[in-house]
DNA sequence: ACCTGAACACCGTTCAAGT
DNA sequence: ACCTGAACACCGTTCAAGT
């Protein structure tokens, strides 16, 4: 019941914008986006709301400013591998795990299309685009669907994440209580989900989201987008 | 700079849940998640705040069941067609129009994946996997790849829209506006942004999101998982 | 049983006053 | 120049009082 985990850090140093993320991202990934207030932040830096104004225009630039600090260091960690392909599901495995781990960050980055966060990932996946061979008129249609799948799905399953942790469930229970509830649909009405809610519970989040790049990836190969060589 | 665009709709029929939900859709058109206000709604069904939650648990509830309006909308309306694959891209297309027209839907959607609306779309998409031949091992995996697309590329796409429209521009001097912004990036940090800049400008969303789907229903066909024949 | 609307406990944001 | 923190204009939600 613990209020305030992390009595607060006291004020060595002057305010900055990198501190004022730096704590805003502490109380995102303790409350999540509700978490982030600018009372609880300032009491954290020990100053007045006003204060923060001095270093971010609003909650809006503070929240693209969080969620662009957890994106570039994502994309910095993954290494280039061997091929263009191995590079892109590394750096694709990067980003859903860093959303995993920061929650919020799903719906913020859906929120701000214009600014950095996005660039940053189409900048990413692009050049592994274009390292795979695929022609410059066909490189949008193939960067838009990739980076639809990769923002959308991390973002889903974040969703899920937040929902089960608000509800105090792990994700197993979560799933499962889904499952559950699946199962006993009306037959008629939902037949389908009915029969996946099986494989649904048992579901591997990570390994379907891979085979979801491996799946566009081959799309790109039967199309002729890219030489089959090209993509390890 | 009206602040009241339809002046309320009398009191003749007692409050129930469809009308209130009703009566959010319209607000939520109208002015956006924040249009959406308990008492920016009571106002307009000629009532108290405190009245609404008779007939809904709270503001989230109100949000997911407006969504599911939308949604259970847009796919009762794309008929079956001649081949699965045609019935699911227009499904596809359906939902991208909806949340187009619906912006605040894309948001909704992802906040909420246990209940309703997303359970309506896995089990139409669902069905059509089912139907174009996917065995029961594989489906999953197929149709969270195209869940995923779907509900991703078209909130990417609505957030776009609303973004541009909260600055007062048209969709065309957003994207313009970016593609300059692009156009004119650190060739040596950017170099596929610049790029891709002019091909961004010129894009044609609905075009570029039936392709994605196309993409991923080649990759099912060319990993074995679908008979070309059953592709159209 | 259902509605009413004042009241409560919050928000983001501003701005005079301080240092 | 930068911080402070009271004040403003809002929120969602509750609940005694009404009908």
């Amino acid at each position: 019941m613990a209020k305030t985990p992390t009595p607060a850090s006291r004020r060595e140093e002057p305010l900055s914008r990198e501190r004022v993320v730096d704590a805003a991202i502490e109380l995102l990934d303790a409350g999540g986006e509700a978490g982030l207030t600018f009372r609880a932040l300032s009491e954290r830096l020990a100053t007045g709301p006003g204060a923060l104004y001095g270093h971010v225009a609003d909650k809006n630039d503070l929240l693209t400013a969080a969620c662009d600090r957890i994106v570039a260091r994502a994309l910095a960690l993954p290494a280039a591998e061997d091929t263009p392909s191995a590079t892109l599901r590394a750096v694709a495995l990067g980003l859903f795990e860093a959303i995993d781990a920061h929650p919020w960050v799903g719906s913020a980055l859906t929120r701000s299309p214009g600014p950095m966060p996005m660039l940053r990932i189409l900048e990413r996946v692009g050049q592994q685009v274009q390292a795979l061979g695929v022609a410059p008129p066909a490189q949008w249609a193939a960067v838009s669907t990739l980076l639809g799948f990769i923002v959308g799905v991390s973002g889903q399953n974040a969703a899920n994440a937040q929902v089960a942790q608000a509800r105090g469930l792990d994700r197993d229970d979560f799933l499962g209580g889904l499952a559950t509830r699946w199962s006993q649909l009306d037959p008629q009405q939902y037949p389908f989900a009915r029969r996946i809610a099986a494989d649904f519970r048992a579901h591997d989040d990570r390994a379907d989201y891979l085979a979801g790049i491996d799946l566009i990836l081959a799309g790109l190969i039967s199309t002729g987008r890219v030489r089959p060589a090209d993509a390890s």
